[in-house]
DNA sequence: TATGGGGCTATTGTATACAATTGCACGCCA
DNA sequence: TGGCGTGCAATTGTATACAATAGCCCCATA
């Protein structure tokens, strides 16, 4: 069971989604918030206990996290949070150069200009926020989801939110090492001014740049070789 | 219900593997094969009644074939088979160009021997199959997918087989486009040689080429103007 | 005849009882 | 003392009963 710091919603969903929708929203977010450890076993007992639910919506929320590669489901012996070797980390960013790239690309050609606006608003806020991991961590969140919207193509949409969620299990943020949050900006200036200028090719190689230090940062943190 | 013509395998699933999981085999290889039309509703008890199961394992299939984008879940008002609509299509080849490129480019990198032996073979056995299109929408299938496997990245793969899952929504083949056979493997002829040779860029174009060429068979099929 | 409201039916959402399987602990035997 | 087999407990898989909801049909009324 999750520590459950700062106390998450647990009690009554809104009346209009079905539980199982619930259950669902409520697994993510505390898997993404860390507060199941990769690896650990989750039991469908415990999740409708604490949620306040029956054990049917909480299985139909394991079978869509399955399908979104949050948790892994052994037959007979339930449902673990998804672990990343390092080949899976690997691949994943592999990946994401691809996908990252291709929706900064296609922002440049079909971005709004309500998008463009908001992605330098959240450049200007990250540029004045208090210096505190959490919060770069969170606008650079803001700022990604705002390109992946931009390219305006639901499956890369759906792909890309995937991989964020994958990513996720890794628990800690590239932000944590010390001067990324600089580089990351800079990073994102040239991306945003590619988009704004509607210079696709650029736009994909400042992306692809993007994700490729970004790795790098990741690959530090995580096993503390090059 | 399908018409099922060809009386698919409808009874007792092997005793290894849960019910859930042969209910959403099932299902799967019903909605590719067109058995089930696009927009159609299927219910819960009629699927359950069909296959001899509870009600139960089907609605975890359902669940996870939503995730899979598969099908459309409206509450109280039960499944529909996802459809496609013209901008969908639009953009489930943008970002099928993408990723096919991706992964020829990748297995130009990382294919085994024993892959592009495969690969090559595929060809060969296209050159002398009958000249039905249902023969070598098969082999294509079969190429497309060794070549997602030699890329040797688990997302990318996953992320493919989602599209082509979507793809098989759309029930027609572009094969079914006269001399569309030829071209295609034409098109192959020159992805499978840039794998072999290595040369990634020149796999990658190849392979983007393809899909292009492919969408506009597939635009002129369904929607009649280029 | 058109329209709106009320109840009925079909269908899905949820809870719970029960079956099946696994892994572990304990004890027996070499 | 160590290895193996058996039985039990914990947990998941499945079926089914029941609750809730939405759409439709029918009838009454203007």
């Amino acid at each position: 069971m999750p520590k459950n710091g700062q106390q998450k919603n647990t009690q009554r969903h809104s009346s209009d989604t079905s539980r199982g929708e619930f259950v669902h929203d409520w697994l993510q977010g505390a898997i993404r918030d860390g507060d199941f450890q990769p690896g650990s076993r989750i039991r469908e007992a415990e999740v409708a206990l604490r949620l306040g639910v029956s054990r049917t919506p909480v299985r139909e929320a394991f079978r869509r996290l399955q399908a979104d590669g949050l948790l892994v489901l052994t037959p007979w012996r339930g449902a673990q949070v998804a672990e990343l070797n390092r080949s899976q980390v690997v691949e994943l960013y592999a990946m994401r150069r691809v996908l990252e790239g291709t929706a900064a690309g296609l922002a440049a050609e079909h971005a709004t200009p309500e998008e463009i606006d908001y992605l330098f608003n959240l450049l200007e806020k990250d540029k004045t926020a208090p210096d505190t991991s959490d919060r770069h961590a969170k606008i650079n969140r803001q700022f990604h989801q705002t390109l992946y919207g931009a390219a305006h193509n639901r499956y890369l949409l759906k792909a890309l939110n995937a991989l964020t969620d994958s990513l996720a299990l890794l628990k800690s943020t590239t932000y944590e090492v010390p001067g990324r949050a600089l580089v990351a900006r800079d990073e994102h200036v040239l991306i945003a001014n590619a988009i704004k200028k509607h210079d696709s090719a650029a736009a994909e190689k400042a992306a692809r740049d993007h994700i490729e230090t970004a790795e790098r940062a990741r690959i530090e943190l995580l096993f503390g070789d090059s």
